[in-house]
DNA sequence: CTAATTTCAGTTTAACTGATATCA
DNA sequence: CTGATATCAGTTTAACTGAAATTA
């Protein structure tokens, strides 16, 4: 009645690609949150390090837009940077509802760092493609991110 | 200080493999998730119908170990799907610690309904690739997943 | 007035842990 | 005895929600 007959091929599952992209997700998210656990960080602190490099300086909102993260995480992201001296946060003269978010020396040392930390993540989960294959990868995901307009890509 | 000046491309961010399997996993995962619940489904009910279907017949620690499910969440899993008459559940007379799991005629119908709503949902999804580039990303996904050894692939 | 921003406190949900009872 | 199984109760964690205070 259940003619298996094969033991190795699993059905629809295996081969389903909204489940193949959570395992992939979900190995590539542990190999780099362990990474950046091991140099003491955070993946929302290299998220918004990173954003600020890439934008330059910032109000908490326009981080959390280009992050991705809530802005109530961002809240206490900011505090444990601000607190680490990797960011600077004042008042926005101009609009004193806002807080200018600016990265400091140590911030762009500390970003050079987990690029590393992250560089080696990455190197380590692709480590079973080419590298043609890897940058099929990253133009496939790229062009079903952009496609389904995901705010923060 | 910022020499920003382009204001498109977003940085390491936005190329980064984990992160760009972290977006369309979420995407993918909501748009399955969405079509499941308008069935009236959830991912864990097709994962354990379609596990049994492929492998047929099991106890609750083995649809556990190949659906990836907890071992508790599957306790709910099956308390529903029993309830809907989709599965059967006795205890194995040849092990009396194990409950056998069996798909019902209905279960074995239900699942060929949600086998439409999860194709509809992975063609919803990847509809910005051709089928050449979806086969690619499938092996893609499924070299990384199998190197990394998860579990229950 | 409405709308944006920062902040805090609390909620939701999936995934997991620990303990218990049963049986091989 | 150890080890596997099913079950339940409770925990953890990330992501999110609501509301307050402030300012445009």
């Amino acid at each position: 009645m259940s003619e298996n007959g094969d033991g190795e091929e699993a059905g629809r599952l295996a081969a389903m690609p909204s489940r193949l992209l959570a395992q992939a997700a979900g190995v590539a998210g542990r190999i780099v949150g362990e990474g950046l656990a091991a140099a003491g960080a955070h993946r929302y602190h290299y998220a918004v390090l990173a954003t600020l490099e890439a934008f330059g300086v910032s109000s908490q909102a326009g981080l959390s837009r280009r992050t991705g993260l809530d802005r109530s995480d961002m809240v206490a992201t900011l505090a444990a940077l601000e607190g680490a001296g990797l960011v600077a946060r004042e008042v926005d003269a101009r609009d004193r509802r806002r807080n200018v978010v600016t990265l400091t020396g140590a911030g762009r040392a500390r970003l050079e760092e987990l690029d590393g930390v992250l560089a080696q993540a990455q190197a380590a989960f692709l480590v079973p493609l080419s590298a043609a294959e890897r940058a099929e990868l990253v133009r496939l995901l790229g062009v079903l991110v952009r496609h389904h307009g995901v705010r923060w890509a």
